[in-house]
RNA sequence: GGCGCUAUCGUCUAGGGGUUAGGACGGAAGAUUCUCAAUCUUCAAACCCGGGUUCGAUUCCCGGUAGCGCUACCA
């Protein structure tokens, strides 16, 4: 024995939380399956426990391996990454033991019954569905005697009829939750092809990997009962269950790619140019609060606010505009306006950074050193990263776009203002240095030579130089662009008035 | 149909037996700079309906209505 053990640290006597995201790859990585994600992992983070990425890919049918790169790509790109990984079709015999274990006790029977065709009780408005009759009652000896010759049947949970229990649980959001058992169905447990269902392969694998809190969408909350049951046929611990309210479209319909379109997919934000620090800001305060009206949380403040008290109960809206008009009209503003701030935000070689590859892959040439003069002149006037091809397009072409050359003549002024002013910026501007002090004394010097307002002195120069009206300001501009460009420009503009 | 959940400005939300019902986005108006943007100021905008409890309900209780979810050998 050492006379100095290492001593046990807290987190060792006292392990952190277990918690899990669990995504069926039946479909691109959807915004609210972001949001449960998010949730779970600041749940984890905040209480230094671990998070779990769980494929639920039991329904073989409908897994994809596009499915399977578009949640990496997603969770790629939020950024927040996971601890531990699994994929539940490689643990069937897991969930098939469990399966058997609940049969042995006898709280599952076998149910020959042929399947269902789903749709049809979808639609169907007559009572609740909760056996199939004659079934449930076999004696094990006849139940037995079909299954050995062969006959295919479903593993079906018994669930206690006629004896007034109640499945019951507390929901760390939506209080204490009660049904009566008459009203649970007998779900199914195992296919007839022997393949685990949902239920059971959820609830196998988290007891299986001692999830302590199971955080996930409401459309769960009356699946949870059924839940309730199979832990406790498991003679497992029952962990603690927080439902998230949903994200809804502005139609109040769940969103749904078929109804509402590429709004609904994650990657579709990252392509438009969001941060993903400001994308999951938003994402947060949708369907939960820190209650102390503060709106803008780095990840570090979301971390250290983030609780399960704070969860609200109500459905949120996604305030997306259905037919989009321009790309930035199609997303929730306050999403955007989120964007925006965090840009703002950011330090100029960080946002310039990140600005670089999106011109690069628009066929752009520009280097590192010319992105980072350029991002200053452009961070307050872009709300998506991709806005950065409209805003900075005058510095980034050879030759400008054709633009309207009435947009030369000034305010208050005429097209031989314009011609003027150009004309003495051309001479005034060959002598100068390229700097802001410089610029602004040398044009407004020529301004009060001309007797002109300097607004009219600078306007017709920014739009020859720019190509349109609204531009970053002028010094500034002309110190970037440099001055054979602004020069050549100059050049080419004064023809142009008539 | 059955069962469950929910209901504060257009949207996200705070609040809670007595408040001018707070904040944010968006909208409108104004200030400011060489345009735009940013910034600042101001304004409009909400407690689903009906009962009950109470001196007093937007808040608590019940009912209604509406929305959503589940009701598959999908997850």
């Amino acid at each position: 024995m050492s006379d100095s053990p290492t001593p046990l640290k807290k987190d060792d006597l006292v392990p952190g939380p277990r918690v899990r995201f669990a995504p069926s790859p039946t479909g691109f990585l959807h915004v609210g399956s972001a949001r449960t994600f998010i949730f779970n992992w600041l749940y984890a983070r905040r209480n230094r426990g671990t998070m779990v990425l769980r494929l639920d890919d039991t329904d073989v049918e409908r897994n994809t391996e596009a499915s399977v790169h578009s949640i990496f790509e997603g969770l790629t790109w939020l950024g927040l990454g996971w601890d531990e990984e699994y994929k539940q079709s490689e643990r069937l015999a897991l969930h098939q033991k469990a399966a058997w274990a609940i049969f042995e006790r006898g709280l599952a029977y076998r149910d020959f019954t042929p399947a269902h065709t789903g749709d049809a009780e979808k639609s169907g408005a007559q009572g609740t569905w909760l056996f199939n009759p004659g079934v449930r009652e076999l004696t094990p000896e006849h139940s037995d005697r079909r299954a050995a010759a062969g006959e295919p049947f479903a593993l079906r949970f018994r669930v206690p009829r006629g004896r007034g229990e109640e499945a019951r649980f507390a929901d760390a959001v939506y209080g204490e939750q009660r049904k009566a058992a008459d009203d649970i169905e007998d779900f199914a447990l195992l296919r007839s092809d022997g393949m685990p269902t949902y239920h059971l392969a959820s609830c196998a694998d988290d007891a299986d990997l001692g999830i302590t809190h199971i955080i996930r969408g409401q459309d769960h909350l009356t699946n949870t009962f059924k839940h309730v049951l199979i832990f406790e046929a498991l003679g497992a611990g029952r962990p603690q269950f927080a439902h998230l309210p949903l994200l809804v479209a502005p139609d109040g319909t769940k969103l749904s790619k078929r109804r509402h379109g590429p709004v609904v997919s994650l990657t579709t934000y990252r392509d438009a140019g969001f941060l993903p620090e400001a994308f999951i800001n938003f994402l947060c305060l949708l369907g939960w609060s820190p209650k102390n009206d503060r709106e803008q949380l780095s990840l570090g403040d979301l971390q250290e606010l983030f609780t399960l008290e704070g969860i609200n109960r109500a459905n949120a809206v996604v305030n997306f505009k259905e037919p989009a008009a321009t790309a930035e009209e199609m997303f929730d503003p306050k999403a955007v306006w989120l964007n925006a701030e965090t840009i703002r935000g950011l330090p100029i070689g960080d946002l310039s950074a990140r600005l670089l590859p999106i011109v690069q892959d628009a066929a752009f040439s520009v280097d590192a050193a010319q992105m980072l003069k350029i991002t200053p002149l452009i961070r307050e006037r872009i709300k998506l990263l991709r806005d950065v091809l409209a805003a900075a397009d005058f510095f980034l072409v050879d030759q400008l776009p054709p633009y309207d050359p009435a947009e030369l003549i000034p305010q208050k002024g005429d097209a031989a203002m314009a011609k003027q002013v150009l004309e003495t910026a051309s001479a005034v501007l060959a002598g100068i240095e390229f700097k802001h002090d410089p610029l602004d004394q040398a044009l407004r010097a020529a301004a009060q030579e001309l007797g002109i307002k300097a607004g009219q002195m600078f306007q017709p120069i920014r739009v020859a130089v720019c190509g349109r009206k609204n531009a970053p300001p002028l010094f500034e501009t002309l110190e970037v662009l440099g001055k054979d460009k602004t020069l050549a420009r100059i050049g080419q503009a004064i023809p142009k008035i008539q």
